[in-house]
Formats: C-alpha cells, structure tokens, sequence
DNA sequence: TATCCACTGGAATATGTGGTCG
DNA sequence: CGACCACATATTCCAGTGGATA
C-alpha cells in the first residue's frame, strides 16, 4: 500500500497570483506609448464630458485588456475626488457571445442583482434592448462599457451600433456611456457597416507588439513580486521571453512558461526555477493549448482531428477536404455515431486550423484539377494523438496510429 | 482570353432545446 | 397551457473562385 498524504516543501514563490491571468500590476511596463494616448482619449470623463468610443486593436496577448483595466481603475479612483462625477465602468468579455442579443442580455444581467437576472433567451430583442437601456440610466451618470473581444459578435452588429450611438437615438434618459471596443482581430473593423465603425471607433489606439525586450520587461516585473529571491536563474526570463517571441510576441503565453515552469520546480521539491524546467514547462504548455482546444470543440471535431491525423501518420498529408472526408466517414461508421456532411466536416476542419492543430492550403490545378484546400497536422503527432487519447478508445485505434499509442 | 475543374463558403432552411409571458 | 422567442446544430442548395490550359 502506497502512503498518500499532503505536504508542503520547498517552493520558488512568494505570490504565485501575480503570475496569473487576472493580476493587475500596479504598474503596466513597456506599454508607456499606448498608455499615454489612452490617457488623452479618456480625459474629458474627468470633467464629466461624454467621452469618445474608443476602439482598441492589437494582437493578442500585448496588453490591451490590461491597459484598459489599468486606465479604468485608475479613473475611478481619481474620480472619487470629484462630488459630482458619477462614474462607473463595466467590463464585458463577449467570448462566447455571437449575436447582439447575449450581449445585450450580459449587460443587463451585469448591471442587475444575481436575483433579478434574466435569462438568455425567450425574451424579444426591443425587449432586452428597453431593459439594458433601464439599468443603464438607473446605474451611473456616466458608464465607461468595455467590449473585450468584441470581434466574437459577428452576427449582428446593431448592439454596437445602439449603444455607441445611444444618447444620439434617445435611447436613454439620462445616464450617458462611453463604448471602449477591444479587438485583436484586424479585420473586425472593417467588416463593420459604415455606420458602425464610424460611431465605434470614433477614435482608435493600436497596441504594437511587444519585442523581446519588453517581454522580460513585463516577466521582471511579475517575477520580483511572484518569486522569492535569488530564486528564478538569470537565464530564465529571456527564455521565456524567447520562446513567446518566437511564437507570437504574447505576453500571457510568456507568463504560462513562467507559470508552469514555477509550478514544475515547486512539484520537484526545488527552491529554484532553471532553464530546464522552462523547456519542460513549453511542451506542457502546448499539449495543454491543443487538449483543451480540441476538448472544448466536441467530439465531433475530434473525430475529424482524428482522421488528419491518422493521415498524417501514413504519409498522407497534406491532404485534400475529400480524402479527410473519406477517413473521416470509416472512423465514424464504427462507432455507430451519426455521420456529418461534407459542409459540416469542412466548418470542423476550419475550427480546427484556427486553433493551430492543423494548417490550411489553398491548391488551385486549373482547368484540370480545379480549386481545393489542403490540410495538414501543424503539431507534432504524438501531442495530438494524446490530446485525443479519450475520442480514441471510443473510436478503436485506428491501425496507422498504433505505434504512438 | 475563354473555359473549366473541384471544390469553397455564404445563405436559406430544418429540427430540437430551453426560455418568457398571459 | 399555447403562442412566441432566440439559439445551437446540422443539412441542402448553389453561385462563386481563380489559375492552368487549350
């Protein structure tokens, strides 16, 4: 019998929450620039003026939503001194919000009591809309109403245009809201309708990407106030920030490395986090991205991650929409689920090349072979395969994956 | 330069779910 | 309860697409 028990040993960290997603620094490093000219942009709330919508585009990971966090605390706080400033601010993250109506329903819900909130469907849009209009007039003099991720609502866009245009329609009594939109993707803005964009993003601020520099500027900081000292080798952070650079210039997948390689030193017992638990803690990292991706995605999507890769392990890859099509259609019939269309595989293999499990090719033959896609595993197969370790012993393995089985 | 291939991707539509309201 | 309402999931339909080829 195996003695199981709870200990506590050595550790690298003072404040392992300062690592995390949702810590806010008091001080937002490298980002001097865009703070700046937020600050302008938000300037008239101060003396009580309707401020500007302001649309925030940048890549992901370089600091947009936390600038902004920043910026709006510090404008509350400051707003305090002044007796006849009623401000309030509202964060809204519209991941997982398509259509104007659950953002509508989110604000209401945000503003009201957790007993008073509705639900998200069975009510009629003008409904919604007059009770989002209520609590706004009912909440502050001035709401500063933030979007993050606002480019998640594609299927309509008339909640944008309500609320950047809402004091203008007569849409509220007294209350006035100030719409800060935070994009990271580029195009948003442009498939917006005219009205739209000129009313959201009267004024825009474009976040560059942070250069390897300010990568281990920002890691620094959270590391003085994470870790103990003397306890985090000189290498690590530019590591760390190495590898985030080469991906995508994030900050938040360069604080994961740093995170999980914290953690990985904290299970081993040691007082000190080395380069070697950074190389470990990456590939922990991206098996994490890819399982939790294709998790979230349902079983379907797996089978269809499933079938590139039993391709890909055959040498097949890349490989055309048809032939995934026919993998996919022998994988699924032994499990005696329902088979999808072509139209239906299709949208899962585009999900999941959004996600980065595989990569997409545009191939056009002309008058001979025409114009198809090609698809291909763009992570390693073992960390695929493994990903889908459950989908798997359902389906049975399929006879070209056995070997990383 | 017109044609043509083999898909692509938008749109309309169908079906089922969970909700409000009178 | 029945009339509505919005959503997710999935299907069917079909007008493009654009480079190689004759």
């Amino acid at each position: 019998m195996t003695s199981i028990g709870f200990e506590r040993g050595k550790t690298p960290y003072t404040n392992r929450d300062a690592l995390l997603d949702d810590y806010t620094p008091d001080e937002l490093v490298g980002r001097d620039d865009e703070l700046e000219e937020y600050q302008q942009l938000l300037n008239p709330v101060i003396w009580g003026d309707q401020p500007s919508n302001i649309f925030l585009y940048g890549k992901a990971g370089v600091g947009k939503t936390a600038a902004t966090k920043f910026m709006l605390r510090t404008l509350e706080q400051d707003a305090q001194e002044y007796d006849d400033l009623d401000l309030a601010t509202l964060h809204i993250n519209c991941d997982g919000l398509e259509s104007s109506y659950q953002v509508a329903v989110r604000i209401v819900n945000s503003l009201r009591e957790p007993s008073q909130q509705i639900s998200e469907s069975g009510y009629s849009k003008a409904e919604v809309y007059a009770r989002m209009w209520e609590e706004f007039d009912n909440n502050a003099g001035i709401t500063l109403l933030v979007l993050d991720e606002v480019d998640h609502v594609r299927k309509d866009d008339s909640i944008l245009y309500q609320l950047s245009r809402a004091r203008e329609n007569d849409n509220l009594e007294t209350a006035r809201i100030g719409v800060i939109g935070i994009s990271n993707d580029m195009t948003f803005r442009d498939r917006l309708s005219a009205k739209v964009k000129s009313s959201l993003c009267e004024r825009e601020l474009s976040f560059s990407d942070y250069d390897a520099t300010e990568l281990r500027q920002v890691l620094e900081q959270r590391r003085e106030v994470a870790f103990k000292d003397e306890s985090v080798n000189d290498d690590v952070i530019p590591l760390c920030a190495a590898y985030a650079a080469q991906e995508t210039g994030d900050a938040r997948e360069a604080l994961d490395y740093l995170l999980v390689a914290g953690d990985l030193a904290r299970d081993a017992n040691q007082r000190t986090v080395t380069v070697d638990h950074v190389k470990e803690a990456k590939s922990t990292v991206e098996r994490q991205t890819i399982s939790k991706g294709l998790a979230d995605r349902g079983e379907q999507s797996q089978y269809v991650a499933y079938a590139v890769a039993t391709l890909d392990a055959e040498g097949r890859t890349p490989v055309r929409t048809t032939d995934v099509y026919e993998r996919y259609e022998r994988l699924v019939d032994r499990t005696g689920e329902r088979i999808l269309s072509t139209r239906w595989v299709r949208e899962h293999l585009d999900s999941l090349a959004m996600l980065g499990i595989i990569s997409a090719d545009e191939i056009n033959e002309g008058a001979g072979g025409g114009q198809y896609k090609e698809y291909e595993l763009d992570q390693a197969i073992d960390v695929v395969v493994d990903a889908l370790r459950d989908t798997i012993d359902y389906v049975g393995v399929h006879e070209s994956i056995k070997k990383h089985y």
